[in-house]
DNA sequence: GTAGATGCAAAGTATTTGCGACAAG
DNA sequence: CTTGTCGCAAATACTTTGCATCTAC
């Protein structure tokens, strides 16, 4: 890990309060793909009076802030994760909603490519491959 | 275009209503990928008394029985297009939200080998490309 | 005739916001 | 100090649902 949230803050001068750095660390120890309220009861274990509105600035600002991203996988609502160092795209078990993340350098480049056929810079993409465990 | 909508309601049994047959109607016209609200501004048009509930009823049906796609580009609202013969991804333009679709025959096998290499079969997937166009 | 569809309004979710109190720089 | 943040509750946006009525098959 090259930066911490809480360093990544400072650098982009968003102000460090006591919630957003438990915010902030929720998110680093979560190795999965929250959603708000996921997220609202972990950082409420340790701190019960954080509220959920805060919760829903905090992740707003720091997704704004390029420091964790958003997701809206199927299902409604918005899921996030911390930004790493390397790029990834996921692949969710339509079954049991496990997801793997995965990189594959050749679509990324196809992807570029496509959008400069049409004339286009690519500046984002989401790609999510929806499957089933095959039985082995 | 092989089969109208109307047709393909037939094939699995979904009753064709008046409504349904105006909802259907809509959404073959439509060449762009309107969310629900938009879809009621067009349906009420034809029908004015057709109330929103039934859209959303409609839509619901339509993409569960295969006939129509539903979209979560961003912006919170659901999107739907209408099911053609050939699959095809989006590349949409950041700034005005114009929306390109696009083939990649390549991208879409490298997807399944994805798939496989982690030991799933690929059931869905959603490719999003978001880019801003180059001065040309 | 009957199961399923519709319209309406009320109820759910997910998310945002106004405001007075409070805290970081 | 002063600007921005927090907690709370009310507001908003999107979508679903209960119920009485109506309609396609």
């Amino acid at each position: 890990m090259s930066e911490t949230i809480e360093q990544k803050c400072l650098s982009k001068g968003v102000k460090l309060t006591d919630q957003r750095k438990i915010i902030a660390k929720v998110m680093s120890d979560s190795q999965d793909h929250p959603d708000v309220n996921e997220l609202y009861l972990r950082v409420t274990k340790l701190d019960s009076k954080i509220s959920i509105a805060t919760v829903y600035r905090t992740v707003k600002l720091f997704e704004e802030a390029g420091i964790i991203a958003k997701h809206d996988f199927k299902g409604g609502k918005a899921r996030y994760e911390e930004v790493s160092e390397s790029h990834h795209d996921h692949l969710i078990d339509v079954n049991t909603g496990e997801i793997i993340e995965f990189v594959d350098d050749e679509i990324e480049f196809l992807q570029k490519k496509v959008a400069e056929k049409y004339g286009y810079s690519l500046v984002d993409h989401k790609l999510e491959l929806y499957g089933i465990k095959k039985k082995s």
